[in-house]
DNA sequence: CGTCCTACCTGGAGGC
DNA sequence: TGCCTCCAGGTAGGAC
């Protein structure tokens, strides 16, 4: 499951194989990885350079240069990109053009270089690729230079990883809130990047059970919830970085990421990593969250 | 408006 | 062996 460490994985392997260079094709198979835009893509997209590789949270995008496009038009200011979300198992592979199609390969992009195919391949198809125009965020950070973001990510919030993210504000965000701690953290405009995965394990970092109400949170408890979130997304991103150096961009939350480190989720009955008591599981928004019984107590006041 | 809930989708696992 | 049910979960959109 692609949360913010996996998609900055997948971030700078784009940045290494497809930046600078130009689209030659892009072929749709399947309409729901493209949403709206079905018989639109490939326009779109054909004769244009990827300029960079640039994240928010879980969304990525890659500015597109302005060939075939009349320059300075009156709604081409910031440009285009090309978006994606991963959703659940969508992967980004970097692959060469002869190689066998995939089973559930979605979008195939091929370049003018007659290099390395971008191919988009997810099982599950809840992740999906798009050319949006790029544009402002929606809640206009105060102070210093805006960096563009395609529409669809205007309404989502900064992830902890950002200089615009500013941690005061999150608090007081975040306190204003009437629901749980989990609830707030997964909600993407009010931080994003975070997912059930690295959700639980924050909390358990923090010792905050995930029904916890946020307006009865101290300043201090989430200062400590927003360093555990950093500190466990920063080392699987160490850890998912590493392995990538070859002509294969990895999103595949199942195999070899992170899986050593995880210290709650997917742990049903083993002992907590600090005291020993059995990890439990419990049912949350239709899915699944691990805690330390002892660790993390719930409160009394606990919120659905 | 804020908060909560459900649908969307596929395939692997486990029960019988 | 095959059929059934459960489970994984990010997000849009609708209910209240």
């Amino acid at each position: 499951m692609p949360e913010l460490p996996e998609v900055e994985v997948v971030r700078r392997g784009l940045e290494r194989w497809v930046s600078g260079r130009t689209i030659a094709s892009a072929e749709v198979l399947h309409p729901r990885a493209v949403r709206r835009n079905a018989g639109e893509l490939a326009d779109q997209l054909k004769g244009r350079e990827i300029r960079s590789a640039e994240r928010r949270g879980k969304y990525l995008w890659l500015p597109l240069g302005d060939e075939g496009v009349e320059p300075g038009g009156p709604e081409g200011e910031a440009g285009e990109a090309l978006l994606a979300h991963l959703g659940m198992s969508g992967q980004l592979l970097v692959i060469e053009p002869d190689a066998p199609l995939e089973k559930h390969l979605r979008v195939r992009i091929g370049f003018a270089d007659g290099g390395p195919d971008l191919r988009f391949v997810d099982q599950r198809t809840f992740g999906h690729l798009l050319v949006a125009p790029l544009t402002a965020p929606e809640p206009p950070s105060r102070g210093g230079r805006v960096r563009p973001v395609p529409e669809p990510v205007a309404h989502i919030a900064p992830d902890p990883f950002e200089d615009v993210f500013d941690d005061a504000e999150f608090a007081a965000r975040l306190r204003r809130r009437h629901t749980g701690i989990k609830r707030a953290l997964l909600d993407q405009s009010l931080i994003s990047g975070v997912g059930n995965i690295y959700a639980d394990e924050a909390l358990w970092r923090a010792r905050l059970h995930w029904a916890r109400p946020t307006e009865s949170l101290p300043t201090k408890k989430i200062t400590e919830l927003l360093a555990a979130a950093r500190a466990v997304m920063s080392e699987a991103l160490n850890e998912g970085g590493t392995s990538f150096d070859s002509l294969y961009v990895n999103v595949n939350g199942e195999s070899g990421y992170f899986d050593r480190s995880l210290a709650v989720y997917g742990r049903r009955d083993e002992p907590c990593r600090r005291c020993g008591t059995p990890i439990r599981r419990e049912a949350f928004m239709n899915r699944s969250s691990y805690s330390c019984p002892r660790c993390q107590p719930r409160p009394r006041d606990a919120r659905p």
